[in-house]
RNA sequence: GGCGGCAUAGCCAAGGGGUAAGGCCAAGGUCUGCAAAACCUUUAUCACCGGUUCAAAUCCGGUUGCCGCCUCCA
């Protein structure tokens, strides 16, 4: 099956079609660091990396790209404030970043690179713009002509007069028409600047985006994506710099994700209204929160709230028991062989449901409800007096194979228990044979309290973690 | 003003012409010494009005409400 996929340039579901067989490239915008990241940027990395973890599933070699954007004038800002240099904030957030999205499952790019460490390849594409007549130097300031490329507004679906009603001109600006935007900014005193044709400066917002799609995939790509958000400017301008300067359609496929809301309104940090990536990990599991995540489309915004997260922890937790009780099961297991193929075929139909929903677009929240559907299915077959070793390990692998493409990993090795532990579940063992109840409640209860929990089932005590 | 999205059970959420997936919560039941886990059962006609059609939650028109983008934003 091939994959489809919502591309915001046609509005319509396409089929995918690499540019070069059994590849992909992908360019996700990634970060102004100057702080911590609130759960609404979580989203695009999770669920590109989702997107991502699909693709290589399938086959798929994806060179993935993320930037970090660690020269503006927010970042700028923060550092004269804490009397720091820009590097020291840039990089302390850029590690932040790399730990909250690692906590949240997300695998590092293929490349992280760095506006500060593109600088001659922004310069470049900057003078060759003007070269062409896109873009005209004005005192030190260097802006880009939505005008002169044909195509302005193509992704957003705005005619470029409509534009130019919202457009406006702030002081210091030199700009000869309210739609252009800055290429280079020249450097106010004192201010960190790099050498330039134009002088000293620094690159503007959307030409480094440009340049390093350039740069490290080539002047067309496959998939660029980030949040709804940017489809408008920035992506328009990344669209218009890179076809104006390569004269090639710059990506193939255009994806936005929804937003985070709070109380129905997107969480931003002008609204104050944003939860800290980091707060809300420290406070719960991060898989729980990629999970809440990816239970809704990645194009339909998302409400957050702690009612909603608790109710997505118990979601998982049904799949994470089902897997860990598969787990015990297995030592209790023979080698059948007379049901078994009937039991691996069923196993390898929600197989291909699980493909079917992810192939559509990316359809997390079906593939989650096929996860579900998996579930009970091997909870099912669990209630049965005798199981088979490889139906039952099919079930674990699939439970996990699936959960993995999400990005959910369930604990593979169940840290032992120590000799004490040991010793007081067959304490309690011995007593329940003697029916002494209060005893084995009494054992129960005190591992209850050291965290383990005890289930007793037909083929024996399991325990876990509570 | 321009462009766009959303409205489905107590809550979350898919579907998007043929008669409502899945999860959470709740209640009842089975199993269990008790629990836990699990399984079974119960719970909607899809914001409203009108139209097209043999058939509409799904298409068209309109109404209401909410949200987003329109040069800081994921």
């Amino acid at each position: 099956m091939t994959i489809k996929l919502y591309n915001t340039l046609t509005r319509q579901k396409e089929t995918f079609q690499p540019i070069e067989t059994g590849k992909v490239s992908m360019y996700v915008c990634g970060p102004t660091v100057y702080n911590y990241i609130h759960i609404g940027n979580a989203r695009p990395p999770i669920v590109f990396d989702t997107v991502r973890r699909y693709f290589e599933y399938k086959g798929y070699d994806v060179d993935y790209v993320l930037n970090f954007t660690d020269v503006d004038d927010k970042i700028i800002r923060v550092a004269k404030e804490l009397g720091e240099e820009i590097g020291e904030v840039s990089n302390r957030f850029i590690q932040a970043y790399q730990e909250d999205v690692q906590a949240l499952g997300v695998k590092k790019a293929t490349h992280h690179p760095r506006v500060t460490e593109t600088m001659e390849d922004i310069i470049t594409f900057i003078d060759s713009l003007i070269a062409k007549g896109f873009a005209y130097e004005a005192d030190g300031d260097v802006y880009f002509k939505p005008r002169a490329f044909e195509g302005y507004g193509k992704l957003s679906h705005q005619s470029i007069d409509e534009l130019r009603s919202g457009a406006r001109i702030q002081v210091g600006e030199k700009k000869s028409d309210p739609l252009d935007f800055a290429l280079w900014k020249r450097a106010k005193d004192g201010e960190i600047s790099w050498d330039s044709p134009w002088g000293k400066g620094r690159p503007g917002w959307h030409i480094e985006c440009s340049a390093m799609a350039k740069k490290y995939l080539g002047e067309t790509i496959d998939i660029h994506a980030g949040g709804q958000d940017l489809a408008f400017p920035h992506h328009e301008n990344e669209i218009a710099q890179s076809e104006a300067n390569n004269g090639k359609t710059f990506a193939n496929y255009w994806m936005h994700n929804g937003y985070i809301n709070i109380n129905n309104e997107k969480m931003s940090k002008s609204l104050g209204n944003f939860v800290l990536t980091r707060d809300l990990i420290a406070a719960h599991d991060p898989q729980v929160l990629r999970f809440f995540m990816l239970s809704v489309h990645y194009r339909h915004p998302i409400n957050f709230s702690e009612e909603l997260l608790e109710a997505a922890k118990n979601s998982l937790d049904r799949v994470r028991t089902a897997y860990e009780n598969l787990a015990h099961r297995k030592a209790a297991s023979l080698d059948l062989q007379n049901d078994t193929s009937e039991w691996l075929e069923k196993i390898s139909d929600y197989q291909q449901r699980f493909e079917a929903e992810m192939d559509d677009d990316f359809n997390t929240a079906n593939a989650i409800s096929v996860l579900f559907d998996l579930t009970k299915e091997a909870n099912t077959y669990m209630q049965q007096d005798q199981t088979s070793t490889a139906v039952i390990e099919a079930f674990q692998e699939t439970i996990g194979l699936l959960a993995g493409v999400l990005g959910i990993e369930f604990n593979q090795d169940a840290t032992l228990l120590d000799e004490e532990i040991e010793a007081l579940i067959e304490e309690r063992n011995e007593a329940r044979k003697n029916r002494d109840f209060a005893r084995a409640d009494a054992i129960r209860d005190q591992l209850k309290d050291q965290g383990i929990v005890l289930e007793d089932t037909a083929q024996g005590v399991r325990w876990k973690r509570g």
